[in-house]
DNA sequence: GATGAAAATGTAATCGATTTCATTTTATAG
DNA sequence: CTATAAAATGAAATCGATTACATTTTCATC
C-alpha cells in the first residue's frame, strides 16, 4: 500500500506538496494539483490516519460511556451524537461499562493514551472523582445523567419538573394512591424525581406513604417485575404506579397482567423515557418523552467545542408528557 | 503531558530502555526498571497510542457494521464481540449504516485509512462487491448475515433448519394454515427461511398458499403491524404466523390484540432471535434462539486471527426453539 | 587479572503524515 | 528587461513511540 513518499515521487513533487493537495488548505497550482491527483489515483493511495493523527496529536475519536447497551433509552441519544460527530469528522466508540469501575478504567485509559479526544458520559454510576480529575486535562461532557457541582458541563432535562408533571397527570385523572418506582437515590436524578413526586402529592394534599416508594438497583425489566410484585402485596394497593424508566414500567405492566389485573382500570402505569418499545406493549405506555436525539447532538457539539478549547455551558432541555393507553384506557 | 523522551531523561536512560520497560518483552535490569518506573510515576506518564500505533502499523480498533442500533438482536452479539476484543486489547467501533451506502463508505474509509484493523459485518444490505474487494486487502468477517460464495469467512446458524423446526412446531400443535412473515428475498437468510418453511409444509402434505407468504422491507415493529393487517384481511385467515424476526412478531402481536383476537387461541405467533423483549410481551413470544453471545465471541476471534494473517474457516453454530405462551397459551 | 560470551543499554532509523522556514518560480510594474 | 513582491514548491524538523544494530557492561572461567 502506497504512502505519501511514493505519491510524491510518482508525481515528481515533494511530500509537502502532496500534503498540501490532501489537506486542501494551501495554494497549489492547478497543474501540480492534477499531477498529484493522478499519482494518488494511479497508486490507489489512501492517506494513513495513523501518521496524520500522530502529527496532529489527535485521534478524532470520541468515547460514549453507557452502563449497558441493552437499554433502548440510549439509542436516540447515540444517533444524535453519532450524526453530529460524523459531520465533524469524528468517529464514536461506544463503551459499555456494565457500571463496573474496571471496565470504566479501560476506556479512561484510551483517553489518557491519546486514543480518544474526549468522553460523553451517560453512566450515572461512573466514578465521579476520577471523572472530575480527568476533566482537568481532557474534554468531558455529561449527558442525561450528571453529577451536579463537579464543574463538568452537562446536558439534561429538568427531572424534578418532569416527575411532577407525570404524577400530576395521574392525580388529575383521579388517582390518589400512587406508587413511585425509583432507582437508588445515590443518583441525583433519582432524588430529583422523588422530589417532583412529593411536590405533586403535597400540592393536592395527598399524604406521603413510605410504603408506596420503592427503590430498584437497576432500571431494567426484571427489576420492574420484582418491584411490582412487592407493590401488589401491599394491603392498601395503589391504583397507579409511576416508574422512572420505561423498562421498569414494562416490567410492572407484565406483572400486573400476570396477576390478572387490568391496566389502566385496576392500576394505571406511567413510564419515563419514551423508548420505542413503550409503544409496542399492550396497552401502550404513558411516558415522559425526553428529547433524546437533540440531547445527543447538543452533547456532541459541546464536546467538540470543548476539544477545541472553547468554553461551554451546561444545557437543560425541555420534555413532554406523552399520554397513552396505560393511563387513559 | 510527558512523552517518552522526558521519562528517559528523568530516569537517566535512553528512550529504548524506557520502551523496553513499557513493552516488557525485553530484558532490563531490576534497578533500571525501577528507575524508569519511578520516572513514569513521577511524570504521570502515559504512553501515547498514536506514536505506538504508527510505528506498529496498527490501530487496534475493529469495526462492527450493523444496519441499525435499534434492533436488540445485535446486543448480545456486540457484547460477545466486545468482550473477546477487549481481552485481546482491541477496541470496537460500532458503525450504524442505516443500510445506506454512503454511511457504509465512511466506515470502509476508516479501514482504508488504517484507522481500523478489520471489520465484522452484520449488515445484510452491505454492498457485497465493495466488501469482496476490501476483503482482498483487509481482515473482514461476516456475522449472522452473510453473502455466500464470496469467499469471506462467516459465522451463522442454519437458517433453513431453524425455520423448518419453527414451522414444524406449529404444525405439531395442530396448525395447518400458517403464514410466513419474511423479509426481502434479496437476502440469503430470507430465501433459506422460506425454504425451511416450505419443507415443513411439504413434509406434512400442506399445500403452499402464496397469499400466506408476506414480504417486509425491514424487520421492525411497524413492518410487523403492517404485514399483520394484511394477514387479518385474508378471507381464509391463517391460525398461525411465523415471523422471521421478533420485532415483526411483536408488531403482529400488537395488531392481533388490537383486532380483538387472542394469542394463541385465535392466532399463534412464532418469532426469531430471542431478543430480550420477546419475554416482556403479553403473551411471551415463542421464538428461535440464536447463540448470539457465542456468535460474537467466535466472530471476534476469527477476525483477530485474520488480522494476524492466519487462515480462518467459516463456522455454523446451533440454535434452539424456545416455546412460550404465544403458541401454547 | 585477562578473556570472551552473554546481558544490558544506547544510537539512530523508522512508521506516515503535517508544517515551518528557506528557496525557487511567477507575475507585476516601471 | 529588470527589480521586486507574491506565489508556489521543497528540505527538513516534528509528532511519540518501537526496534535493528552497535556498543558497553557484567560476570563466569581460567
Amino acid at each position: 500500500m502506497a504512502n505519501i513518499q511514493q505519491v510524491a515521487k510518482h508525481a515528481g513533487v515533494s511530500v509537502a506538496t502532496v500534503s498540501r493537495v490532501l489537506t486542501g488548505k494551501n495554494i497549489v497550482t492547478a497543474k501540480t494539483k492534477q499531477k498529484v491527483e493522478e499519482a494518488i489515483q494511479y497508486l490507489n493511495y489512501e492517506p494513513s490516519m495513523l501518521g496524520r493523527n500522530l502529527r496532529n496529536s489527535e485521534s478524532r475519536i470520541v468515547l460514549i460511556l453507557i452502563p449497558t447497551i441493552s437499554n433502548p433509552f440510549y439509542f436516540e441519544i447515540i444517533k444524535g451524537i453519532e450524526n453530529m460527530a460524523l459531520s465533524q469528522n469524528y468517529s464514536i466508540l461506544l463503551c459499555e461499562t456494565d457500571s463496573k469501575p474496571e471496565k470504566e478504567e479501560i476506556y479512561f485509559d484510551l483517553l489518557r493514551k491519546k486514543m480518544a479526544d474526549g468522553i460523553i458520559s451517560m453512566d450515572p454510576a461512573v466514578n465521579v472523582e476520577t471523572l472530575k480529575e480527568l476533566a482537568e486535562n481532557y474534554a468531558i461532557i455529561q449527558c442525561s445523567e450528571y453529577g451536579g457541582g463537579i464543574g463538568i458541563p452537562y446536558v439534561t432535562i429538568d427531572s424534578e419538573e418532569a416527575s411532577y408533571r407525570a404524577v400530576k397527570h395521574l392525580i388529575q385523572i383521579g388517582h390518589r394512591k400512587i406508587a413511585l418506582m425509583n432507582s437508588d437515590e445515590k443518583f441525583l436524578y433519582a432524588r430529583e424525581r422523588r422530589m417532583g413526586y412529593e411536590r405533586a402529592l403535597q400540592e393536592h394534599d395527598i399524604p406521603l406513604d413510605p410504603d408506596y416508594i420503592l427503590y430498584t438497583q437497576e432500571l431494567g425489566f426484571e427489576e420492574g417485575q420484582l418491584a411490582m410484585k412487592k407493590i401488589l402485596k401491599l394491603e392498601d394497593r395503589p391504583t397507579a404506579v409511576f416508574a422512572v424508566s420505561d423498562l421498569l414500567a414494562i416490567g410492572a405492566l407484565k406483572e400486573i397482567n400476570a396477576a390478572g389485573l387490568h391496566v389502566p382500570n385496576d392500576i394505571a402505569v406511567v413510564g419515563f423515557d419514551k423508548i420505542d418499545f413503550s409503544n409496542m406493549t399492550n396497552p401502550a405506555l404513558t411516558t415522559v418523552a425526553q428529547p433524546m436525539y437533540k440531547m445527543g447532538t447538543v452533547a456532541a457539539r459541546m464536546l467538540i467545542e470543548k476539544i477545541q478549547g472553547k468554553p461551554v455551558d451546561s444545557v437543560v432541555l425541555g420534555f413532554e408528557l406523552v399520554i397513552r393507553e396505560s393511563t387513559t384506557g
